[in-house]
Parts: structure tokens; sequence; C-alpha cells
DNA sequence: CAGAAGATCATCT
DNA sequence: GATGATCTTCTGT
């Protein structure tokens, strides 16, 4: 693809090589990278503090019984968003992973708000800082996802991408927890969250 | 085409 | 801890 069509930036430098490995892998390294996304108002930045990794061998995820409309997406390569509508009024964001055809995805749940906060504030309709992305869909109405019109699109410096974490999280800092679901299942789903974040709901 | 469930959140007791 | 909001997507008939 011609650089011209990206504005001028690589491929390499919207779309880290950590997208390439299998969610359950890239979900934790995801910690501590920013997620951005710009707007007419301004340019967003929340760091990211819990994810949950989504593969095709668990009923919950929405690949799990392959390639529908919605989940489309999570079928494409690394680097692409997965943009869904739930429970009448939410809308989650997703980083595909992996390589095309795979179905895995990781799910941004919680972030902590760096950048153009005040946006955000009017975006959700409150001020308090640590309830500003403190869950999924509360981090798409930070960031202004008002539609599933971003699912399907790659990572893009003009849109929303990401960029490395500030500093490194501390491996110590990082735990795992996985998602109850069918007893058994001997691949579940996992959640990765930074510990003794103040922007995750403990719900 | 009907029915059910949903990768949730705000609010109330 | 419990409940209502609100509507899309998928499944089975």
């Amino acid at each position: 693809m011609l650089q011209s069509a990206r504005g001028g930036v690589p491929s390499s430098r919207v779309t880290p090589g950590l997208l390439r490995l299998p969610a359950i892998e890239a979900a934790p390294l995801l910690l501590g990278w920013i997620i951005c996304r710009k707007t007419p108002a301004g340019t967003l930045k929340l760091r990211i503090v819990e994810v949950e990794a989504y593969h095709q061998n668990d009923p919950a995820s929405h690949s799990y019984r392959g390639e529908t409309k919605r989940a489309a997406p999570m079928f494409k390569a690394g680097g692409h968003i997965y943009v869904y509508f739930t429970y009448g009024m939410h809308y989650a964001i997703n980083i595909v992973t992996g390589p095309a055809g795979r179905g895995e995805a990781v799910l941004l749940r919680a972030a902590e708000p760096l950048e153009g906060i005040e946006i955000m504030q009017q975006n959700r309709g409150l001020t308090d800082i640590k309830k500003l992305a403190a869950g999924p869909g509360r981090l798409a109405q930070a960031l202004g996802i008002t539609d599933t019109s971003l699912s399907g699109k790659i990572l893009n410096k003009s849109s929303i991408f990401l960029e490395p974490p500030l500093e490194p999280v501390d491996t110590k800092d990082i735990v795992a927890s996985p998602r109850i679901g069918i007893s058994k299942n001997p691949d579940p789903l996992w959640r990765f969250y930074i510990k003794n974040s103040p922007y995750i709901s403990r719900v």
C-alpha cells in the first residue's frame, strides 16, 4: 500500500508487532499502552489498565460460532479494530490480534485518562476521572464512540491508534484471572489488569 | 419471524 | 445486592 494512503505513516508505525501474537499473549503486553483517538474536539489519550483476551475456543467469544457478520472483524489480521454494540446502549472496543483467520481480539476494559480529559468528561457527563473509563462501555463513551463505524478498520494515526507505554509495567503488578464460563474449558478467556489501579471498576 | 441473550452501567435498597 | 434500561445479533422454526 502506498504510504500516502496512510497519511505518510508506514504500516509498521501504526500496528505494533505484539498484535501479531495470539490474544492470550498480546493482552498482558497491551497493559500500559496508550489508546489514542483524534476527534474534531481534540486528541484523547488513555493508558490501558485492564484487558480481556477473546479467542474461538470459548462460547462467550463472538468468534466462537465462526465468522458471523458482526464478528467478522475479529477474523482480520492483528491491528484491526472490532467495535460492537450490546445491552441496547453500550459500545465496546477490541484490538484484533494474531494472523488473519484466527478470530482473536483483546477487549479494552479500563483505562487511565491522560489527555483530552475535559472532552472525555463531556462525553461521559461526569467529572470523576476514576470513572471516566472504568469499564468497556465507559471507555468507549469517553472516547466518543457512538456507533460501530470503526469496526473493521485498521489502527491509524488519523483516527484511532496505540502508542507505546511511557514507562514499562512491572510484571509483578499484572494480575491474571480466568473468566468464569463452561466448566472444564481447557482454554478459557483471561482478564489481565494492573494491580491496585484506581481506574478499574470493582463491580 | 419470534424469542432470547447479551464481552454493561447507573441507580436504588 | 438487585433491578431496569434499551436494541442488536443470532438462532431455531
